[in-house]
DNA sequence: TTAGAAAGTAACTATATAGTTACTTAGGTC
DNA sequence: GACCTAAGTAACTATATAGTTACTTTCTAA
């Protein structure tokens, strides 16, 4: 076994790195606490990543850019917490070719669902595509309302897939059982 | 005027903190920085809040816990970065009554829907809540998502709130939605 | 009018933090 | 084996930060 491994240190930082940040964002992140859950040398952080900004960047390099996305499946907690922290800080600010190329692949399977007639026609399949993806990341971020709201955050990963699967089954043009009786009120539902 | 006023004080660290916690969240808010955005001084802080942590606590307080809750109007950006930046920091971990009141209404309102009939029988209205708030609240956290998925952010807070009542009309049982719909379907009273 | 409590101020402290300096050690190449 | 470069280490530094101390000023109530 050789006494020194470059990429073996580089990659037990960025190890270190990833679980540190995804757990306490970016400022909460503590070089010395990542140098020695990584149990390498504070200093080949700064010789791998330069500074900070340049291991956070390191770490959404590994887990995001190259991650496969789907209209259904959840991203796990540490990615869905990376992709918080980094909006909350940066912003929109996110030139990702990578990640781009990812998200049209997701939309265009739905806009072949519904080339298929399996979707509304009028439906915008940019504004689902972030409404699913909206659905699988929230819990993760905020995962205090889905208790409030009376779903089992326990079961959640299964029962959602199922929940968000049936959804698009009942946009199904013409899907669905006979309206039963309505009464003339519209209930209302914003404001 | 008076030279001393506690209370106008007390909400001017506050709306400073309110807007410091938003932005930078937790960790990355300076105490420092909110006594010189408010005006007032650092000790007063202290005086009045505690610490940091009790701060965030007023902050979540005075924000979070007493807004309305609409299961398709969108919280604003201040409010959606705070409960990100809770939910990210403390987990599940919330026992809040005046909240667990303003989603349980939230979901009854879906309820009332479903039983007249505007809603799939077999959907559950507590996951379906849990998507509406994560569609709204997801842009504000993760705006890097809206424009890689190929959305217009300018616009979303209307486009998505008409997207998301197209989405709620396209699962009306036996409405089948169609790009103009053909006949519009007239309530029938039952009988 | 005056005592005492509450509001407010400025300067201070202990500590934690990102980033550095100055150095040692291993391993490949001639 | 001598030499050089890259890998690795430990101790250090400048600064920023949450929280405090010791003090002054205003308000209120008897």
């Amino acid at each position: 076994m050789p006494k020194r491994d470059p990429q073996a240190t580089r990659s037990k930082i960025l190890a270190a790195a990833v679980q540190s940040f995804s757990e306490a964002g970016i400022e909460g992140t503590r070089i010395d606490s990542v140098a020695k859950r990584s149990g390498a040398n504070k200093r080949m952080i700064y010789h791998y990543f330069g500074d900070k900004a340049g291991l956070f960047e390191a770490v959404v390099e590994a887990r995001l850019e190259s991650r496969p996305w789907s209209a259904l499946a959840a991203p796990n907690a540490t990615d869905a917490r990376l992709m918080a922290w980094e909006g909350l800080h940066h912003g929109a600010a996110t030139t990702s070719t990578a990640r781009q190329r990812g998200l049209d692949a997701m939309r265009e399977v739905l806009e072949e669902r519904r080339q298929h007639g399996l979707l509304p026609n009028g439906l915008n399949v940019q504004q689902l595509a972030l409404v699913l993806l909206s659905a699988r990341l929230l819990p993760h971020i905020c995962p205090q309302y889905v208790g409030l709201l009376g779903v089992d955050a326990a079961q959640l990963e299964v029962t959602q897939a199922s929940f968000l699967e049936q959804l698009l089954d009942a946009l199904k043009p013409g899907s669905g059982a006979a309206p039963k009786p309505r009464v003339k009120l519209k209930p209302r539902i914003s404001g």
